[in-house]
DNA sequence: TTTAATGTTAAAAAATTGTAAATTACTTAT
DNA sequence: ATAAGTAATTTACAATTTTTTAACATTAAA
């Protein structure tokens, strides 16, 4: 189910929000809407919505000046925000959406390639699965939000690193992530700790599950298969 | 790298196929080219690209109509389709959409805004992710994000200078590379080794895959054939 | 046939990773 | 503020895997 998946509307026109919402509120979406750009932001901040659909002409803060300031907010950054455009408008207007948009959407809008376009888009952004927030692989499952592992149905108990570097690995199953890759993502750039640390972290993860989950791949990193 | 992303530019004017085929190129992408509708569908249908850069303004076959017959090939269903049109011509913008395009491009074409929007529209579309790393090579697939290759299904290991041997080797099937080329591109152009270090390598590779892949060229080098 | 080039094998050398224990850094509760 | 407990890192060495070498066999082209 949808249930729990927010949308941001954001227009200045009464008609297209309330035609977006009633088409997203019926395919299950929790619809949030303002009318301009600094409620946006403002809505966006306290409910973290998974989408935001802005609206490029708006007056006061036209919409991409919105999605710049939204993008600035590091809470956002898992957001997915989609600009809608009248197909007339220039594109040249649109292209500064390198800025951080992540689609547009023309109008006039069909409803129809609207909901398909809209879950496409959170689909591919992996936010369906993130925002529900259970993970599951095999015999071990991971929630994020309560920051529990359990491993054939009994919890076990992760340390912060860990965590970290096993949310790292399970991101992408079968991806190889080179020590470089871990050390960035789980330690960060700037950190700079020993030859050996990621191998000890990695021996608590395989003391904690069963071994064959994290494999090596000598000369390259490591991978998580199950 | 984005060796394996296909990208077929369809233009009447061979100043133009050069100058985008070069430039797409240079960012590594995999380059078709067809100066007419009629064939740009059939290599369409032959190569399935990741992205089609359609002119709109062609003699026999234009632009729309050809856009129009490919979107009515399943096959092609994930592929993007852009427009390439000369600023003043705003009609076929709005009936390019309809016709099933993604997006349009403008004339005058300038590079890095062509490879942005190009790379902005294959990761909009999820392509970058899905096509990057898997290649098919008769019963050998290679995936390089897993640091995997399969052999007829079962997944056999290759160390790291096996897997970038391999790989070089890959990289242009047919192609005969020197040991000079070989020692260069998998050891780097400093190393020193010995007589029979390639030799041996190429040998894991026979073993781990058929014969057949890996052929020696007598007095000059190796070549993958499939 | 001759011969330089390549194939084959096993073993040595080098590189990489695994492990346990000790140390240091943090947290938490008293 | 201090002690105790937990987490993170380092160290030193063991184990494993990869890469190279070297000696000899085989092959294909001139």
């Amino acid at each position: 189910m949808n249930s729990q998946i927010k949308i941001l509307i954001v227009d200045d026109e009464e008609d297209i929000l309330e035609f977006l919402g009633y088409n997203l509120r019926n395919e299950g979406y929790e619809v949030l809407v303002a009318n301009n750009g600094l409620l946006a932001i403002e809505l966006a901040k306290k409910h973290q919505p998974s989408l935001i659909i802005l609206d490029v002409q708006m007056p006061d803060m036209d919409g991409i000046t919105t999605c710049e300031k939204i993008r600035e907010i590091s809470s956002l950054s898992d957001t997915v925000i989609t600009f809608l455009t009248a197909r007339s408008e220039d594109y040249s207007q649109i292209a500064g959406f390198d800025a951080g948009a992540d689609d547009y959407i023309t109008k006039p809008i069909r409803p129809k390639v609207l909901i398909s376009r809209v879950s496409a888009l959170l689909r591919r952004s992996g936010i369906s699965q993130v925002t529900d927030s259970i993970l599951n692989f095999g015999d071990v499952t991971i929630n994020k939000e309560q920051h529990s592992i359990t491993y054939k149905g009994v919890e076990v108990s992760f340390a912060k690193k860990e965590f970290k570097l096993l949310n790292l690995l399970v991101s992408k199953p079968g991806k190889v992530f080179t020590r470089e890759e871990i050390l960035e993502k789980v330690w960060g750039s700037d950190v700079v700790v020993g030859d050996r640390t990621i191998d000890v972290h990695i021996r608590k993860l395989r003391e904690k599950l069963a071994d064959h989950y994290v494999k090596t791949v000598k000369g390259i990193g490591y991978k998580f298969e199950y």
